[in-house]
Formats: structure tokens, sequence, C-alpha cells
RNA sequence: GGUCGGAUGGCCGAGUGGCUAGGCUCAGCUCUGCAAAAGCUGCUACAGCGGUUCGAAUCCGCUUUCGACCUCCA
């Protein structure tokens, strides 16, 4: 089997997978700020490292999984006086800055859960950990990396710059960040432009601030991203997760700070995921075209014609490689809806599938197609994890299976051994690495009772050729969203909308 | 303004210097009591203009155009 090449955004290629400590994988992904509801753009990074988590745990690596909880508002807004989210939509909604964090966390584990990811191993919170914020901040000062001004502390990018490499992550180049013409207020307290915050001073009215060796306030934002990673991964762990947008400044000056405060860099890998864009343009708070998960699980919001199941969202997000933007629209909900229900179905039947066991395939031809399309799987997921190409195969191997169960393609085509590599695969990469679950939970069994009592009387009216009676059953539950399917081999299924 | 990244068939989207990506939609056919589902077939695209090459959607240049980041942002 091939090896897994990751693509680094850091050196922008695509490099060997090689972990620090053999068998082992450290990964870190910047979690959200839970002072609003999460929304689609949201789910993008966490689905698409769940998938690299879950390949990772497929290749037999012990993976620590750590994702963060901003649930301090310590950002700084430029151009007015430092202000706290979390606290100023505390005080809007009346509510305890604890009680929001709260509410907003569980709607986000809520989301994460139907998304079906998996639990990180790890998931700190920035005010649980403080302290290690500000040790971090401290020696960043002792090594003469940071100043303390007016009670709160800043990291000298100009210096930093003078002997460090900066800006090779976002390819920026310092100079053009010195040269920004815009004019921006309270930036006098920083020695140049490009500095940014370790710790904002806070007055009394903030309801959230620490106590701290230069004042009352809060950590920058970038900090916790560093103390927490290098607390629960190392100093130097593997992979380090997040939105594309985070890459400047957030991401750089991660390094930064953990350069001087460590000694050296602390990330082998970097990875970015892009955008989910909605007509054409990114979605996010800014451009205030949103759409939270509650409101795309129920269809209640203007845009959306209908609800989308999350498992829909998800194959839709898994059917684009996750460094390409990715437009939203009700058709590619809708056609990712369709397409799934296909696919997954297929994996069904696959599952019933029982071969009389011959290890000569009756098909050479259909016999080495699905060989190497199934194959092919794990080449696709080395490669950067491309999810859509490994889609793609499955979408190529499910007439073979339909055949199979229409009669068109004769079981015995394939050969015993390359069934069971074909179940395998669909089970392994649906299920286990894309972590895909079906649309709908198994019925409840009164209601399953009460089916196959109409099912029968409608095989009964068939059996008769009463075909008014067995149509009229079946058009009635249609009417009400419940489908009846006729196979053929005389049995039959039902599906709720 | 600076930096970076895109422009692929009706829609969504992979992708590589030469061989049908795939999904959805649409049309036809087969199967089915009729449906539905499924199978088969068809619709064959790579923004424009130059260049490199035996050969480019894929490499280079220019043009047009969209976007991301430079400020909180997944």
């Amino acid at each position: 089997m091939s090896e897994l090449f990751i693509y680094n955004s850091y050196t922008r290629q695509k490099e060997k997978f090689e972990p620090i400590t053999p068998g082992y994988a450290g990964l870190y992904v910047c979690g959200p700020t839970v002072s609003g509801e999460s929304h689609l753009g949201h789910a993008r990074p966490y689905i698409t490292f769940d998938i690299v988590l879950r390949y990772l745990r497929h290749l037999g690596y012990k993976v620590r999984y750590v994702r963060n909880i901003t649930d301090a508002g310590h950002f700084e807004e430029e151009g007015r006086e430092a202000t706290d989210k979390v606290s100023e939509k505390a005080v809007l909604e009346k509510l305890e800055p604890m009680e929001l964090v709260t509410k907003y966390t569980n709607l986000y584990h809520n989301a994460m859960h139907l998304f079906n990811c998996v639990d990180p191993s790890i998931e700190p919170t920035a005010t649980g950990h403080i302290i290690e914020q500000i040790s971090m901040i401290e020696t960043i000062i002792e090594k003469g990396y940071a100043y303390e001004k007016n009670g709160s502390v800043y990291f000298d990018v100009v210096k930093y710059a003078a002997e460090y490499p900066y800006g090779t992550l976002s390819g920026r180049v310092l100079e053009d960040q010195l040269e920004t013409t815009r004019e921006l207020d309270g930036q006098d307290e920083k020695r140049n432009k490009a500095d940014f915050a370790l710790w904002k001073n806070a007055p009394p009215e903030h309801i959230m601030r620490w106590k701290s060796p230069w004042g009352y306030g809060f950590p920058g934002w970038h900090i916790e991203c560093s103390a927490m990673s290098s607390k629960y991964l190392g100093e130097t762990f593997d992979i380090h997760g997040g939105g594309m947008d985070l890459q400047f400044p957030h991401h750089e000056s991660e390094i930064a700070q953990s350069t001087i405060a460590h000694g050296h860099p602390p990330v082998h890998y970097w990875m970015h995921n892009n955008m989910i864009t909605i007509n054409g343009k990114k979605m996010g708070k800014s451009y205030n075209n949103v759409i939270k998960f509650t409101e795309l699980f129920s269809g209640n919001h203007p845009i959306l014609q209908q609800a989308y199941h999350p498992m829909v969202v998800r194959f839709y997000i898994l059917q684009t490689h996750y460094r390409s933007t990715l437009d939203f629209s009700n058709e590619a909900l809708q056609a990712s809806e369709k397409g799934f229900r296909r696919l997954w179905e297929a994996g069904e039947f696959l599952q019933k599938l029982t071969h009389p066991g011959a290890e000569t395939a009756a098909d050479a031809e259909l016999e080495s197609k699905v060989k190497t399309l199934c194959a092919e799987c794990p080449d696709f997921m080395n490669d950067d994890f491309n999810t859509a190409k490994v889609i793609a195969n499955l979408f190529e191997l499910a007439p073979v299976i339909y055949g199979m169960k229409g009669g068109q393609v004769n079981v015995a085509a394939i050969s015993a051994s390359t069934m069971t590599l074909l179940k395998t695969t669909f089970k392994t990469y649906l299920e286990d690495v894309f972590g895909m679950q079906p649309l709908q939970i198994q019925n409840n069994n009164k209601l399953d009772v009460v089916m196959h009592v109409l099912m029968e009387i409608r095989k009964e009216a068939k059996k008769r050729k009463d075909f008014a009676t067995s149509d009229d059953i079946r058009n009635k539950l249609a009417a009400s969203g419940v489908n009846l399917k006729d196979e053929k081999d005389g049995s039959m299924s039902y599906s709720v909308e």
C-alpha cells in the first residue's frame, strides 16, 4: 500500500507523513468560539479533520486529538477599546457569560454528534488554561520578545522577524504589514503595527478578567492555542489544522510565540481547509450570510428550500476535496442527498449478499474492474485525503451491486475474495473512515408492526390481482410520506420520508 | 493597494501532459400488473489570446473575471 502524503501549508507541497513518535500522532484543531451559534461554514473543518482523525486511526495510529473551546472573549478589536465579545453579548442577552458559554457549547456538541464527529481526546477551554497562558507569556518576555505597556503585553514581531523566518506560513512579507496605510486608533501601545497582543489589560467593567503579573486582563487570542497544544501534545507535535482564514494572523502568530517560548517551531504539518461559499462569497459572520446548524437541520431559513440531514451535509462536504472552496446551493445539497441515499442503500444491500464461494470469477473483466476500484481507495486517501475520489469509486461500484440485486449481474461474476474485498471497502470507507450513518434511524417497533400488516394485506391483494386495493394502499401511504417499494423477488419494503 | 488562489459540460464537482472522473438533472430503452427503484444507452466540458510540445483542460506568458487574506472570522 502507498504511504500517506499530506499537503503541508507551511511548505506548500505534499509531504510524506512521518510522525514524531512512530505509531502515534498528535492532532490539534482550532475549535469554536462559543459566543454564538455555529454555522455551516464551521462544519467544514470539524468534518475535514474528523476524516483525518478517522483515517489516521484506520491506518493504525494512536491519535491524540485536541480541539479547543474558546470560551473567553479575549478578542482585541482594533480601532476601539479592547472589548470582550462574550461579555458584550452577555450583557445584551442579560445572561451570565458562563451561561452563554454553556449554552453555545452544548449546541455545538449536539451538532458535532449529529454530524457523527468523533469526540476529541481532550477538549480544553481557554478559561481553564489562564495559568498556562500567563506562564508562556512570561517566558516570552524573559526571552526579550514581548513588552508590557499599560497592563497589556505585546509580541515584538519586528524583533522576531529579524532573527526568525516570519510570514512563511501565510506567505506574507513583514514590510508589507508595516506599510499598511490603514489608519487605526489604539495602536499607540504597540511598537509596531505588526505586533500582536499576548495579554490585554481589562478595566473593571469587563466581566471576564483575570489577575496577572501585569494587572487584571485577559489573554490574547493566539496564545491559548499555543499554550494548550504544547501542554497536551508537546512542544512539537504532528498536525495542526484549521480553516484557511486562520492562517494569518492566528497560525502565523502561534508559530512565532511557540518558537520563542520553546526554542523551535511547534508543528510539523499545517493543514488548512478551504471555505464554504454562498453565491461565491465566503460564508462568515462578517458577511452576514451564514446558515446556522439549527436552521440547516430544520430548513428554517429563507434561502433553504428544505431541511438537510446532518449526514447529507457531511456527504456534501466529503464530495469535494478539503482544499477547494465549496459553494452552497440547494441544488448541490439535494444532489448530495440523492447520491448518498443511493450509495448507502447499495452498501446495505451489499452486506446482505452471499457469494457461492467460488474463487474463479465468471467475468474476468468485472473482477478486475472491481478489484482496481477497491484498491484505489486507500491510494486516494493517502494522497492528501482525497475523499472525493474515493466516493467517485464507490459510485462506480454501485451499479455492480445493484446489478446483482436486479439480476443483471451474476454474484459469481466476481470471485469470493473480491466479494469480500468489495464488502470491506464499502464498510471501511463509508462507515469507518467517512463516518456516515443511515439517514433514518431504525423505525420504532410499533410502526414496523403496522407496516408489515399493511404490506401483507397488499401482497395478498396483489396475489388476487386486486390492483385497485394494492394501489390504494400504496397511494394513501405515499401521500403521507411513507413509500412502498416492490422488490423483484416479491418482497416489499417501506421507507419514511 | 499588497499577497495568494480559482475560472471545468444544465448544476455540483475530481483530475492528470496523450487514455469516459463521479454525482445530480435531462432524453431514450429494459425490467415491472402499474409505480418506484434498479440496469443499459445518449448529452463529451475544461474563461479568452498567444507560446512550449509529436501532443495541453493539464506547463509558460498575457488578458478578462471571481474569490480569500491583509481587521473578528472555520
